[in-house]
DNA sequence: GTGAAAGCGCTAACAC
DNA sequence: GTGTTAGCGCTTTCAC
């Protein structure tokens, strides 16, 4: 069915315009000086002969790929694939390609088995997005002497690495104050799981929030979930049950709070009179719950975008040979009022 | 912050343990013979230099790459981005990695320029993900000229292509079926954007059921969305308005039905007794909405995993100069029948 | 079993 | 302005 074409080189171009390869470059490159009846001829056979130049033999020589690798944990989750999106974005708009990598677990070794394959294939830089858990914080101990630029995210900034999260403490804080504000006297929590670095930031801004109020925080006020609709429901049914008074509730991720106004809607709680419901993400689906869900909103266009450009910075600045400075970057949320805690 | 630290190569560790590169490269590959001795001394040196080989420079000289290209349609979309975490899972078991492209719209030189991008860098294979629009169509044509093969999804299935898609026509007669089944006497459509091949035979499959069960059908009851529950909010407005006797809709996709169960909610209209509705894609979430929403389910690790073992197949077949024969594939969905349309 | 030579497709460095 | 030479890091002959 395909017909086994050669693979068109410089050198066939060369041959054929009566030029040296490295003419040829130099038109490909709009580089340096020509005349403008040799660059018209080559340019001539170049179409002809629909020629494309290899950029992997270019990587090989000049040591760098202009392809970003990109590790990710799951992309079943909606949040980590609205963040990828924003990379590709602002990638191509940079000029790199991306190569991709999903993470399932944290098993050590896969961990550098990631690396190891993207270096091979001369990644410029490294966007580590994966939750983090405690081996994965142990190994990032060994970063240093990675030869190429890593930007981490959804991560606890730390002094030397080049970090890019959102900023979740300050979004839990804000959606536990407004319910406070919205009268809300017994406020629950259903949190992501604990080894992700997000959810626990996101309970910790809770009971801040509480304390800070006055107000007295205890174990049967919150239950832990992982994300998923499915998690939320199992978290709510066991918060009513143990926490019957709660009459306002912060959700980690408007997933799991889609299922605490189903639940709701099911055993006749009134939201938000009854009972007020906070979630966080901001996915474009919140506005559209029943009742339309207030949430902490998270620029995932502009997360991913402010990691591409942190890299590209070290990489340029790398180049260049200047010193790589490693900057951390929190990006603040804001908070969406709708109907299901408007209680005024 | 970075050392710059020489990359090793088989040339430092050949010389380290005296031998030929030769040697190096063929302890590498466990390949040939090769007597033990040596053998562990060269390994004993790979350990200890921290040798890893550059598949870069392997690529340029076996002529491949073990990358694969994917170009998507709006990793904003839950679809799209589910299918792409069953590429990656599947490519990662068969030990390929993945370029990724995005493409945000149709211009057509955009198109080629994504293809050659993909090709210069050696992929071995694409696997364009991207809804079947008009110009797309025509660019398609041209595919028996690429050095690489190359599996469609989401496109129609046409002879002498590979293609990997979803019954979409399947899924909406089963979902129309089901709603006569549940009592349905006027039944309506909320469609996807129709420059989409699945969104246009979703409304073909609801049209021609309608129509074989002996029901008429106007242009007054549907409605064209465009995938986000906005749009769904918007179209179930009109639909409910010029169409105030439609007691069952199917509707394209779980986002639009969202909010149509929103706004059947706002309104006081019971479902499923008053107003039936069904959905399409089967996203976890939707076993949450308010009420449970039956959809027809597609499972997206299927569809990706399907899609990369078409092509690697074909790439198999390729280095072995057989014959490759595109083959085109069309995965079933399942009906899921939950709260919102359950009757009995 | 192992080594020497050649070359994948390109560009950096230097001639002229 | 343009050509020559060399070499990126690896593997494929084909010797020995």
């Amino acid at each position: 069915m395909r017909e086994h074409k050669k693979r068109i080189t410089v050198k066939d171009v060369a041959l054929a315009a009566g030029v040296s390869t490295q003419t040829v470059s130099r038109v490909m490159n709009k580089f340096s000086y020509i005349s403008d009846e040799t660059r018209q001829r080559v340019e001539a056979v170049v179409e002809q002969l629909g020629y494309r130049p290899s950029t992997l033999a270019r990587s090989l020589i000049q040591q760098r790929s202009y392809t970003l690798g990109v590790v990710t944990f799951g992309l079943k989750y909606i949040g980590p694939s609205r963040t990828l999106n924003g990379i590709a974005d602002k990638a191509d708009e940079l000029g790199y390609m991306l190569l991709m990598k999903k993470l399932d677990n944290f098993e050590a070794n896969g961990i550098d088995e990631v690396i190891e394959s993207l270096l091979a294939r001369q990644v410029d830089g490294i966007i580590w997005d994966v939750p983090e858990v405690d081996e994965n914080c142990a190994w990032a101990q060994g970063i240093e002497s990675l030869p190429v630029p890593i930007v981490f995210m959804s991560m606890e900034p730390k002094p030397g690495y080049s970090v890019v999260s959102m900023d979740s403490y300050q979004g839990a804080q804000m959606a536990t104050q407004h319910l406070i504000v919205q009268g809300c006297r017994q406020i629950g929590h259903i949190s992501g799981p604990l080894d992700w670095w997000e959810a626990r930031l996101r309970l910790q801004g809770w009971r801040d929030t509480l304390k800070k109020a006055g107000r007295q925080v205890s174990e049967q006020q919150w239950e832990q979930g992982n994300w998923s609709s499915a998690s939320g429901a199992l978290a709510i049914e066991k918060l009513l049950a143990r926490y019957p008074e709660m009459d306002g509730v912060f959700v980690a991720n408007d997933q799991m709070a889609l299922s605490v106004l189903g639940e709701a809607c099911r055993r006749g709680i009134q939201v938000p009179e009854r009972l007020a419901v906070v979630g966080f993400d901001g996915i474009p689906e919140s506005a559209y719950f029943y009742p339309a869900l207030t949430t902490i909103s998270q620029d995932p266009q502009l997360l991913g975008g402010q990691a591409v450009e942190n890299l590209v910075d070290m990489i340029r600045a790398g180049q260049e040979n200047e010193t790589v400075v490693a900057q951390s970057v929190l990006i603040q949320p804001t908070l969406i009022i709708r109907e299901s805690s408007r209680r005024s």
